[in-house]
DNA sequence: ATGGTAGACGCTCTA
């Protein structure tokens, strides 16, 4: 059982990649960020015709979330984090086989010390409490996506610019994943290696592929009950090498047992 | 050095 998370940024333009990394890669559940586009022009029939059901969340221009299914049912759908109020289409979680998966498209927040930033703590806050009592119901869950913050040193090219007081590596968003992985969550790609300089997300400008100037800001997340059963992580950077590419690589794990 | 590139939209915002 493969699982993954992918930022497609833009569903429309990166379709052809996503069909050739489906078939190439035959994941079982893949969660999407920002699709960019409206339910209403979601490919769900196109995705059908390659074995994928799919659900979805999005909106026009900006965000959008789905979770993608090979051969299997998606069931008791979730829209967004209950009793948040959020215009922005970021989250869908769902039940897939014996698992529950919530797929999150976290709040870029900017630079620290703006609304945005303010708006992306409160946000993971939210996530936060509604996960606690979802891995009540659910233990055995997957939380995956682009959660816009790398969670230590060994996940950015540069630690000298990545550090406290910038978006993306700041002590407080670091603080707020970290009360995500207490709830009882792990980051599956720390439990099978401990190397720095493995990224999933590499900016269009100044050439930062070519340079590998990265950070490792796509995650996969597994709950105490599914532990035991990761047997691999990982990510794809061969998606990263095509023409006209996402800025983001996927992120897997792979389930056994 | 406040740049650089990509996507969607529309004459700018977000990342």
């Amino acid at each position: 059982m493969k699982i993954a998370s992918w930022n497609v940024n833009s569903l429309n333009v990166r379709m052809p990649h996503l069909q050739q990394w489906l078939a190439a890669s035959a994941p079982d559940i893949v969660g999407l960020q920002e699709t960019k586009l409206d339910d209403e022009r979601f490919p769900d029939g196109a995705l059908a015709e390659l074995g994928y059901r799919s659900v979805f969340l999005g909106q026009k221009t900006y965000n959008g979330v789905a979770i993608l299914a090979r051969d299997q049912a998606i069931g008791d759908v979730q829209y967004g984090i209950p009793g948040f109020a959020d215009e922005q289409k970021r989250v869908i979680a769902a039940t897939v086989g014996d698992l529950r998966i919530v797929n999150l498209y976290v709040v870029n927040g900017q630079a620290v010390g703006t609304e945005k930033y303010a708006y992306k703590l409160r946000w993971l806050a939210a996530v936060r409490d509604w996960l606690a009592d979802e891995l009540r119901r659910h233990p055995a869950m997957v939380v995956l996506g682009d959660f816009n913050i790398a969670p230590d040193e060994r996940d950015v090219h540069d630690p000298a610019i990545w550090h406290d007081g910038h978006i993306l590596t700041s002590t407080e968003e670091r603080a707020a994943l970290k009360a995500l992985l207490d709830l009882g969550l792990h980051d599956a790609f720390r439990l099978h290696s401990q190397e720095g300089g493995v990224f999933s997300w590499w900016d269009y400008r100044q050439a930062a592929f070519r340079r590998d100037m990265g950070l490792r800001i796509d995650l996969t997340l597994v709950s105490d009950a599914v532990l035991g059963s990761a047997v691999a992580s990982g990510i794809d950077r061969e998606p990263r090498t095509w023409e006209r590419p996402s800025d983001h690589a996927p992120a897997w794990v792979q389930l056994g047992g």
